[in-house]
DNA sequence: ATGTCTCGATCCTCGAGA
C-alpha cells in the first residue's frame, strides 16, 4: 500500500496539478493539506472520475485537510483534535483504509515567534502527541502524515542557521517533535536516508526552487506495526518544477503486504 | 531581491497567512 502526503496550497487552485500527480503515481491512499476551500468546495466529482473516495475537513480561505483512498471511503475515526474548545482550525483528520490507519495533519506554521501564533502551535503539538500516544501501540498499522511545519535538523535544512529563529526550527520545536518520536514513532523518510538530505518544501519566493533552497517538513511517522513492512520512502520531487505547482512536494511511502 | 502565491473583502487593490 502506497500512502502519500501533499500539501496542495489550495485544492481547487491546483487541481489539475493535484489529478496530474494522482493519475502519474497512483498512491493508494493521498492525505492532503491546506485545501483552502470550505466544505461544499472540495472538487467532490474531480476526485472521484480520478478513482478516489473521499473525506475532509474544510475551513473557509486557510487550512483544510482530506484523506483520499482508491479503496473506499476512509472510514472516519477522528477530525480534529481535543484539548482546546476555542480551536475552529480544520487540521486534522483520521481515518482507516483496508485495516490501516491514517492521521492527516496540518500542524501550524507558528510565526512569527515568539508569540500567540507560536504558543498556539506548541500547544497542538501537545494535543496531537496525546493523540499519537493512544495510537501508536496499535496492532494494526498506523500512519500519521502530512505537513508538519517542523524541521526536524540541521541536515532537514538549506541554512540552518539562517532557520534557527524560524518557529519551524525553533529548539522548543524540534524538541516536541523528538518527544514525539520517542513514543515509538519511525520518521519514514529519515528512516531510510539516514545521513541525506531530503526536501519535501521549497518556498516561491527568492527563487529557492532553483537554487534548491529546500526545507523538509512533509513527515510520514509509523508505528511500530507500520514500520515493519515500511519497504519504501520517497518524495516526488519532480512534481514541485511542474507549472502552476504548489510550494510543497508530494512525500510517500510502500508498506508491504497491505 | 520587501522576491511568490492564494483567498477574501472590497472593489478591480490590498491585507493576511504562509
Amino acid at each position: 500500500m502506497k500512502i502519500a502526503t501533499y500539501n496542495v496550497n489550495s485544492v481547487n487552485a491546483r487541481l489539475p496539478v493535484l489529478l496530474r500527480w494522482l493519475a502519474e503515481t497512483r498512491p493508494d491512499v493521498a492525505c492532503l493539506q491546506e485545501l483552502k476551500a470550505v466544505q461544499e468546495k472540495f472538487p467532490t466529482e474531480a476526485i472521484r472520475e480520478a478513482g478516489y473516495h473521499a473525506i475532509w475537513h474544510g475551513q473557509k480561505a486557510w487550512n483544510g485537510v482530506a484523506i483520499l483512498a482508491r479503496a473506499g471511503e476512509p472510514a472516519e475515526t477522528g477530525r480534529g483534535l481535543p484539548g482546546d474548545p476555542d480551536d475552529f482550525h480544520s487540521r486534522y483528520l483520521e481515518g482507516t483504509v483496508g485495516g490501516v490507519g491514517v492521521g492527516c495533519l496540518y500542524l501550524p506554521n507558528g510565526n512569527p515567534a515568539p508569540g500567540p501564533k507560536f504558543d498556539y502551535k506548541l500547544r497542538w503539538m501537545d494535543r496531537f502527541a496525546a493523540r499519537a500516544a493512544e495510537l501508536v501501540a496499535s496492532p494494526d498499522p498506523v500512519v500519521l502524515a502530512g505537513d508538519y511545519n517542523v524541521i526536524p535538523e540541521e541536515l532537514d535544512v538549506y541554512d540552518p542557521a539562517g532557520w534557527e529563529a524560524d518557529a519551524l526550527f525553533r529548539p522548543e520545536t524540534c524538541e516536541a517533535y523528538r518527544r514525539l518520536l520517542a513514543q515509538g514513532w519511525t520518521d519514514a523518510l529519515r528512516h531510510l536516508n539516514p545521513g541525506e538530505r531530503v526536501f519535501t518544501f521549497w518556498d516561491y519566493t527568492a527563487g529557492a526552487w532553483r537554487r534548491n533552497a529546500g526545507l523538509r517538513i512533509d513527515h510520514l511517522l509509523l508505528n511500530p506495526a507500520a514500520a515493519g513492512r515500511l519497504v519504501a520512502a520517497g518524495v516526488d520531487r519532480h512534481v514541485r518544477g511542474w507549472e502552476k505547482t504548489s510550494d510543497h512536494a508530494p512525500t510517500w511511502v510502500e508498506l508491504r503486504d497491505v
